[in-house]
DNA sequence: TATTAAACGATAATTATTATCAAACGTCAA
DNA sequence: TTGACGTTTGATAATAATTATCGTTTAATA
């Protein structure tokens, strides 16, 4: 714990980020959790330890903790919904700035493979393979 | 023109759904953007033609579409955010029920191979792939 | 320990989407 | 062709997710 702490301590000192018990906890409730969940459960996690925070302070860390490279988002899509009119199987090129999607022909990429098996129990229904990048107009 | 609507006159036959002006210019529109936009963008261009529509309207035909086959979502994670704390580079399990995520190694899977190029001036920063289906808990 | 910038909590505002409901419309059988 | 009936529409309220605002508190550091 006290570990922990130190732990926590240096990785705001190099990202710049104030050391803070509400940071601390936010952090800790994250990476004890290993099923990629939403601020809002975030939130109640972290609710438990400090039952009077705001769930704007959990919003706002969150968004410091991605902005630093110490967390992620799983994917770019999530807002408002991206509508597929092409219903041929296909993957997608998207643009991390503007979030512009391409299609990609299912046969312009090699089948996905997997090595091991899946777990027990999963039915695949589809693979989609996103090639995340900048776009040109982005790079410039 | 008169060929388009009758066939999506049988498109929505096949499909038990009632002929509406609106719900015809919805489609019409989504399917001459080749660009995946979100509802918004939809009803932009929808109300070119009808200017009187109501975006409830484009929301619920184009949920009605979905619904029917006519169309998807790109993504699985459009709606709250969903948080990675993962930092090394994997692949993710989706559950199209649950929308649980599951971590998926990136050596379990073969490389990701492109045939073709892409277009010019697209950095690839990464590539994800999402291996879509029904989890163990869900298919039962 | 005093100064100062950063962070916090409360809450308003915004954005995205769904729900509600009365009026209008499309379907289909007579 | 008409009329009954279920569906769709438009207006708008409600909800969900997220961000903004702002006064107060806290952390960094000199
Ligand atoms: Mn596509
Ligand atoms: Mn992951
Ligand atoms: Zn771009
Ligand atoms: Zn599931």
């Amino acid at each position: 714990m006290q570990f922990d702490a130190d732990q926590f301590r240096s990785l705001c000192a190099e990202h710049g980020l104030a050391v803070t018990h509400q940071r601390q906890v936010i952090y800790q409730a994250l990476m004890s959790m290993h099923d990629h969940p939403n601020p809002e459960v975030v939130y109640e996690k972290v609710r438990k330890r400090i039952p009077s925070i705001s769930l704007a302070t959990v919003y706002k860390n969150i968004k410091t903790f991605v902005d630093s490279g110490l967390l992620r988002e799983v994917s770019l899509h999530h807002g408002p919904a991206r509508l597929e009119t092409n219903l041929d199987p296909h993957h997608h090129l998207v643009c991390i700035q503007c979030k512009t999607i391409v299609d990609l022909d299912d046969g312009d990429l090699e089948p996905v493979r997997l090595k091991k098996k899946l777990p027990r129990g999963f039915s695949v229904q589809r693979y989609s393979v996103e090639v995340i990048g900048l776009c040109k107009h982005c790079s410039t």
